[in-house]
DNA sequence: AATGAATGAGGGTTCATTCAT
DNA sequence: TATGAATGAACCCTCATTCAT
């Protein structure tokens, strides 16, 4: 009983992160045991217990650190004067390039929420839907100043952000097509798809 | 003991079925129990055996189902000999109204492909991709006609698949909209998505 | 997985709650593993879960039909209309008959009551109440009539119990004394400590 | 890294033994873990090794300083050459007084005998015997006096004890009775249970 | 003398599956 | 075809204990 050797081992936890997200987005969460993260990680099970109060946690700590990390980045990206042609543009090329980085993040972002006890649940689902309410926001502006013909925003918001974010079921890095070349191609689709 | 005289109407395997479809739609393969499947159905876990041969065969029973029901309905439904734009509009009209109604199965087929074992997955992913076949066809006889402008037909077919069926993540029967007015909105937006 | 051979075993709720009762009695609830019991019983631990919830409902189910066996004896047994002396005597000899019996019953129903969670403690705790008030009100009515001479009938009661119910400490059957010679012992001792 | 520099007062090793004696008087020896006694402490688990080399030693170190202390108290208090009744009420009243005050180390001292392992449970069981004899020798030499008629001084004194270490079972302080109360309530009923 | 991370065993419980009835 | 009890593996988590720092 009790550690024998050196193992010291420092970054445990963000190893673990790194092992959960991989197995949770190949497998899902409820396919995954602590033991087979632990074990990509090369420590004893228990000794995720050190970092993760449960497995649960684990999971919201991904989910929320993805969610936060978009929410961030587009909040960096965006600037909120410009046409809403532009905006749109630069939010379709924003998205896909976010996410054809983090296949894992936003398949395990998406699939997961129905993992998620109540608390969690909620807090998560918020930040999705403050996500989505930026597009929302595009559409809305675009349709007000007659850049684009919209029937529904909250719709057209669902169509757009469910088309872009397909692109990480097929998109592989180093495949055929660039990150850059499928930007243009859904840069194009996506405008054409609102223009008047 | 044999059966209750309660068991009316469904015979049990039908019951299972629907009860793991819900069940698998709401929470994943991998965190439902056969417990849980047979509770819904009102009978002992063990009893779903004389049903199916595993959790697994009740997996792929409702996957191989519904990829049958859906290439069977869409080749009853298309005419191969009408004009390209014609039929991107029916297929839009189709696969929104199809799955509309089949919001669980949906969910399933796409979300479960990783909980499947090898011999099943392949079988399940080569009906998958031959229903996006007959899209990414159309687009390339559109393409061809002039009908389109694509940059690249199977990007394009994914995008626009993948924008369908996201309707089955937000769309609710008896919500605000009505299934045909959801179907105006894509059939408008897929249509000058793809519009030269 | 799944059953192999003949090992139809019927009574194992009874064996397991004999099995659970000697093991809580020797080593205390917190310090018993289901495997351990299971074993005793001869199957595996998963197996007692056919016929416990949970290993607290195992505790329960000891404590509540001890508690339960203890109050129907004593009610099937005692006369209230005859002396409080006589119902003294009859009230000792009664307890120590049947503790002597069910030396472990009788030690996990008092040494197991802070390993009840909540709803369970008090059902059983009040149990235990009306068991003491038997006592008391035996006293309280020999106070009355003068047979005895009490100061507190509360503190005289707890403390009759609680040399009584002592006796399961040391007693082993065929050890130096008879059962009925410690009933004597016993019915003199008490009886002398409350007489006027 | 160290101490920290709130840790005030009481050294680390008796404020462990506190919170162990309180703690494994309310659950338990069993289902008491290091960490919930260290975290009493305000310190992490690994720090009680250095003060006790195992859970087990931290269970004897308590109940030998208790049955020590007993002894000792015992020893300071009686005077064997007075009569075998006025031994009998000074130890009852020794005996109520000291356990009144050390509610928790009477239910450890005399609960977790079963959790000693094999070296350390005689050691203290002998304490225990001594001080069972101690009332026995009163009792004895009260029934060869004449002072005391008594038909197995052993039981008697088993039975005498039980009793009074019941009052630990109740007894609170500040509650409905004094500990001076309470001891002449037991002087009383004691001497009367001995009586010729 | 304390921390914090680790070990390895084990705890309660659940699970897919089997089988006698 | 259903039940109910069983298996044996696994699961999440906790535990006593160790050790580098």
């Amino acid at each position: 009983m009790g550690r024998i050797a050196g193992a010291v081992g420092k970054e445990t936890a963000s190893r673990a992160r790194e092992a959960a997200l991989g197995l949770f987005a190949r497998h899902g969460y409820a396919a995954v045991s602590m033991r087979e993260i632990a074990g990509e990680v090369g420590v004893g099970a228990g000794a995720l217990y050190n970092h993760f109060a449960t497995k649960q946690d684990l999971l919201v700590e991904l989910m929320t650190g993805h969610m936060q990390a978009l929410l961030e980045a587009w909040a960096k990206t965006h600037d909120p004067d410009s046409a809403p042609e532009t905006r749109l543009d630069a939010f379709t090329r924003f998205h896909i390039r976010f996410h054809a980085d983090r296949a894992d993040e936003v398949f395990v972002a998406y699939m997961e929420l129905r993992s998620l006890e109540q608390p969690n649940f909620h807090r998560i689902e918020k930040m999705r839907r403050s996500y989505e309410a930026e597009l929302e926001t595009i559409l809305t502006d675009g349709a007000a100043s007659g850049a684009f013909r919209i029937e529904d925003a909250r719709v057209a918001a669902m169509a757009i952000i469910a088309m872009l974010t397909g692109v990480t079921t097929w998109y592989r890095q180093g495949g055929r097509l660039s990150v850059s070349r499928v930007e243009e191609i859904y840069v194009d689709m996506v405008a054409r798809s609102v223009r008047p």
